[in-house]
This record gives C-alpha cells, sequence and structure tokens, in this order.
DNA sequence: CTGTTAGCGCGTTCAA
DNA sequence: TTGAACGCGCTAACAG
C-alpha cells in the first residue's frame, strides 16, 4: 500500500523468494513459466501496485513506441484534421505521438527535427514548412535509421517517402465543371509563384484551359502572398480588367473567403455576377449564403492516416523498402449548383 | 564516420584513454575537469558523432522532459488553438509534447492517461470530454507524482488545478447589448441539460436577464443535443412561439451556424428579424454576410498557455502548492452593429 | 521450468 | 583533477 515509488520486478521477486527474471517472463506471459507461479507473480504484482517502468523498458529494447508528427501549425484546420487521424492510427498500435509545429520556421523545425531524434521516436511524420529550402533533416534521421514519411507538403524528392495530394484532377473537374455552366472567362488566383503548390496548380489550370479548348490569357492568373491584403489586391486587379472574369479558381478556401468579401463589398453578386471555386473544402462553406460553387476537396484526414499506416509498415519492416509514394487525387465536392 | 550505431561515451573514453566518467563529465561542462581535456573530450564526440542516448538518461534521471496533453478532439478550433500554444510554451522550455484525443470517450481518455503515466511524463495538461463522470486518473497521476493542470472542461473539484472560462461576464454583456438595442424577448439555446457548461450559461442567463429587470420566461430557454438537428429543433421551438424572441444567445457558434441556416430558410431576414450572439467566437464571422452581432470569445489560446505555464511551476516545484483555479473572463468581441 | 549473470548508457558516489 | 565501481529497472543469454 506504500504510494510512494511503484514497486520494481526486483522487490516483488524477493517477496516471492524467487529470481527477478522469473517475475519478468511471468509478467510477459512467457511460456516457459508454471501457470501457477505466473498467477503467484501477477496476483502479488497486483497487490504491491506494480508498474512496468517504460523508460527503461525503452532504454533496454531500443525502442520507445513513440512517433514524431512535425506539421507548419497545430491550429490550422487542414492539419488539424490530420494530427487527429494520425492519433487515432498510432492509440490503435499503442504507439503515443509527440508533435511539433515549425510555424513556417526552418531553423524551429530543424530544432523539433533533432528533438525527437535525441528522444528517439521510432519514426517521423512530417509536412514541411513554406520556408524549407533544404532538408539536412533527411540525412539526420536516415543516419539514427528514424523511418519518416511526408505527407501533403512534401520535398521535391524521389528518395522519399511522400503521401500527397493530386492537385490537377479536381481542378479539370472544377474547370469542366464552370464551362458546363457556359463560362468561359475563367481565372486563377494563385498563391505565390515559388511555392510548388502555386507552380502544380497552374499546369493544372493551363491543362483544364487547352482541354476545354479555351485559349489562355495571361492577365487571368494572378497572384497573392496568402496575406488578407494580398487576397484583396488579387481579386481587385481581376475586376478592374476590362473584361472581368466570371469564373475564378481561388488558391484555397482562405483566399476565396477574403475575395468573396471583397467581391461583396465592391457591390458584385456572388454566384451570379462571379463564381468561384476553390481548394481545401472549408467545412463551413454550407451555413454560408452564398457558398462558393464548389471546393476541390484534398481529403487532410485520409492523408494523414494514410501516411501514419504507411509508416507503421516501414517501422515494422524488416528490410528498407523503397521509397513508396501515394496521390490522393483531389475531387470537386459541394456542388451548390 | 561509421553512421550504424551512434557513438557511446564509453568508445569514446577508450578512444583517448581516459575513463568513461571523464568524458560523461566533461560533455556536462562539470567544472572539475581540466579545460584542456573538457575541450579533447568535445572534440573527439563531435568527431565521432557523439549523440547522447536519451532514453538511458531519461532512465536514470526518473524524468522525461515530456508533457502530456489530453483533450477531447484535437480537430476541434477550440482546442487546436490551446494546443498550438501549448506546444509553444513546452517548445521554450525544451519539453516536448505527447497527445491523445479521448473522443468524449472516457474509457479512451482513461487508458490514454494511463500510457501517459507508464511514459513517465512529467506532467499531464487536460480538459475532459463530455461523459466523463468520475475521475480516477487524478489520484492515478497523484499516486506517481504526476502533476496536472485541468483547463476548459474541467472537473468540479475544488482539489485540483484548473485554468477556466467565466462564462457570466460574457454572457452579461451580451445581454447588456441586446437590452440596450430594444431587444426585450430575449431567448436562450443551451446546450445538454446535464452539461456543467449548460448550467453556467442558464445560470449567467438568469442573472443578465434580472440584472436588465427582464422577467424570466420558461419557453425562452431551449435545449439543443448539439447535433444539427438538435440546433434546428431548438429554433424551431422557439419560433413557433407566439412571441418569438427578437434576440437569442446560443450555445457556441457552431449552434448558431445551424439555427441561422434555419432561420435563413424559414425566410426571416437575420440580424433584422432576429438577432444572434453565441460563444466561441468562430474565426470566420467576419467573413459572412450576416454574422451574429457579436460573439462572446473564451480565450483558447490564452487559456491553453496559462495551463501550461502554471504546470511548468507544478512541474518545477519542491513543494506540491495549494491547488490553483485560475479565471478567464469570457468577454464580448466582434461587434457588428 | 527456473536461477544466475550480464549489460543496455549514463551519472554519481567514493577514493585516489 | 581523474578513475573505478556501482546501480537505475529491466530483459536475455546461458546454465541448470
Amino acid at each position: 500500500m506504500k504510494e510512494g515509488k511503484p514497486a520494481t520486478i526486483k522487490e516483488i521477486a524477493r517477496r516471492l523468494k524467487i529470481s527477478p527474471s522469473t517475475v519478468s517472463r511471468a509478467l510477459n506471459d512467457h511460456p516457459s513459466i508454471g501457470l501457477v507461479t505466473t498467477m503467484r507473480v501477477k496476483k502479488v504484482a497486483a497487490e504491491m501496485n506494480y508498474e512496468p517502468n517504460q523508460t527503461a523498458i525503452f532504454f533496454k529494447q531500443r525502442k520507445t513506441f513513440t512517433v514524431g508528427v512535425v506539421l507548419p501549425s497545430l491550429s490550422e484546420p487542414f492539419f488539424s484534421a490530420a494530427i487527429s487521424e494520425i492519433e487515432n492510427v498510432a492509440n490503435e498500435r499503442n504507439y503515443t505521438v509527440i508533435m511539433g509545429q515549425s510555424l513556417d520556421d526552418a531553423d524551429r523545425e530543424l530544432r523539433i527535427l533533432q528533438t525527437l531524434k535525441t528522444h528517439r521516436v521510432d519514426g517521423v511524420l512530417m509536412s514541411i514548412g513554406k520556408n524549407t529550402r533544404d532538408y539536412p533533416f533527411i540525412e539526420l534521421l536516415e543516419a539514427a535509421g528514424i523511418p519518416i514519411v511526408f505527407f501533403d507538403c512534401v520535398p521535391d524528392l524521389n528518395t522519399i517517402n511522400r503521401v500527397v495530394s493530386d492537385l490537377e484532377t479536381g481542378m479539370l473537374e472544377a474547370i469542366d465543371i464552370f464551362v458546363s455552366c457556359g463560362h468561359l472567362a475563367i481565372s486563377l488566383i494563385n498563391g505565390p509563384v515559388l511555392l510548388p503548390a502555386s507552380i502544380e496548380r497552374k499546369k493544372a489550370y493551363l491543362k483544364g484551359l487547352s482541354k476545354c479548348g479555351i485559349p489562355f490569357r495571361e492577365e487571368y492568373i494572378v497572384n497573392t502572398d496568402l496575406t488578407p491584403e494580398g487576397n484583396e489586391a488579387a481579386i481587385s486587379q481581376l475586376l478592374a480588367l476590362s473584361d472581368r472574369p466570371s469564373a475564378v479558381v481561388s488558391f484555397n478556401d482562405y483566399v476565396a473567403l477574403d475575395v468573396m468579401k471583397t467581391v461583396r463589398q465592391k457591390g458584385l453578386a456572388l454566384n451570379q455576377d462571379i463564381h468561384f471555386i476553390s481548394y481545401a473544402n472549408y467545412p463551413l462553406w454550407k451555413y454560408m449564403e452564398n457558398p462558393p460553387m464548389a471546393s476541390i476537396e484534398q481529403f487532410p484526414g485520409e492523408q494523414g492516416k494514410k501516411a501514419a499506416e504507411l509508416l507503421f509498415e516501414l517501422i515494422d519492416a524488416v528490410e528498407r523498402p523503397e521509397p513508396v509514394k501515394v496521390v490522393f487525387k483531389s475531387r470537386l465536392v459541394n456542388q451548390v449548383s
């Protein structure tokens, strides 16, 4: 009944006048231990309020049953949806999850990875920050034999495991539906020019146009730095055109929110004078009076889940397998009209 | 250069033909080691790519520099805002954060706490689930000497450390502003009757009414189970009244979203026929065409931050201090009119 | 089936 | 200023 320090194997061994290893084996249901002694040991263990000292076990087994998750932000809906699923998968397998947020700061990101390494996590899930240019952490973890799976925002390398969304499919669908509604002046409000995510969107946009036989007009692509001001500037630029677009695909729902607000303020009618589709499928559209025509869903939860499952495969693998690439096709959802 | 296993203290000792303990001390800048040897040791350590084995250190020091965070859900904006701040505080102090989500399942919640205990976390931050009726985990952690700080959704006990929001202040402000706008028929859409959060809201609502000299009408309080259907039923009930309310305080923004949608569908004009204020301050109101009049902010980030700081004080404390209770006054924000 | 011994990597006495 | 020895709690190799 002494609540002070939890009992150790040694103590319960002494109490039963048997050896510590027998106790250890009994507690772990080792086949070579007699049923009776196993029972006796377990009984006394319970009485003495025994709890295995995991830190000792981690130390001995060289395994921590812990995975690290590194994300740009924990409060962003996309990532919190992902991490929620990741926690689920880990929980099922009796792993714990350590998390860190880089806040798009490459130094902080690296520091977190360092910490995870010294904590001897068994694996890492990661989505890199916007400002991460090179990836020293890859060989850092590689050298320590810690498998890593990237998702969503991933380094552009073929040598790594990654789960990403294919932004093209959704974009093609979006343009298709715009065209089938009679729109020909279709614009793209893209993110920062250099961002891989922007480049991919632009490529998909161009492909979508050409598939529908719509000529590309340079002035129909504008960029935003993703700040509210940038978003507003971007839409203003489009609206100022002599033949302003009647349909717009925007970088993501956050951009769309700003943009649509500006449009309203300028006295234009949403879903009438001008129509929107954007990436991300913010879950609240359904409550709005004039939501975008549709959203391009990227399935953050599913991505996180898949990435986690992949990671656990790697952790359990004996041989290091070839790098895996899993692609989630983005899809148009929430069509309102 | 062997990338296989990281070097150990022993190895670098052998390489330098000195004792492991000297190496250990040198690495930790022990004052009693000569400057030269310290330098030599550090140099060789770097060469051999030495990394301290944290699991060994945790084991020996009986300290893991890890805190656990247990929340109902990781994907809910309120909690992800909190956890983001918690991670920040922990990161500053070189602690890592393990997290688990209970999904309002009391069993899962308990299991997570068990896990945290066996992982020997140095402290726990927790917001309990809606279905948690009793708190076996409190003495569980108590017995293990693990300090715990509750926040937001906390057990109703005086013996625990907790950070909570005072729901009353915001409610009083809300009713005040409603009244000053000429509303007398002020209604409350509350959550489940038994939920402490509901009870508190009701109490505040009654107090607010009486402060303004408005008689309480039983039929002006309705309850929802917080599902979309429940929310819709609640508002329908109010709208069906012969003298329906012109102002409504709702349990939270999610309820308000459903409710306002229903109101729109019934052809009533938001912010004209009927006005809303709700708890939680969902960050997207500013984008909506007809947002609620105001929101009652509960400061999730600040709560999380404060709770984390409190926890670290407890972790560092030598003596176990008296239970602390910190209250964040809720406040009306985002007034549109 | 069970006990003995050894050691994981580190910090920390105690002696020199 | 340094080294030798020990032990944290547990598991595993090797006896018996």
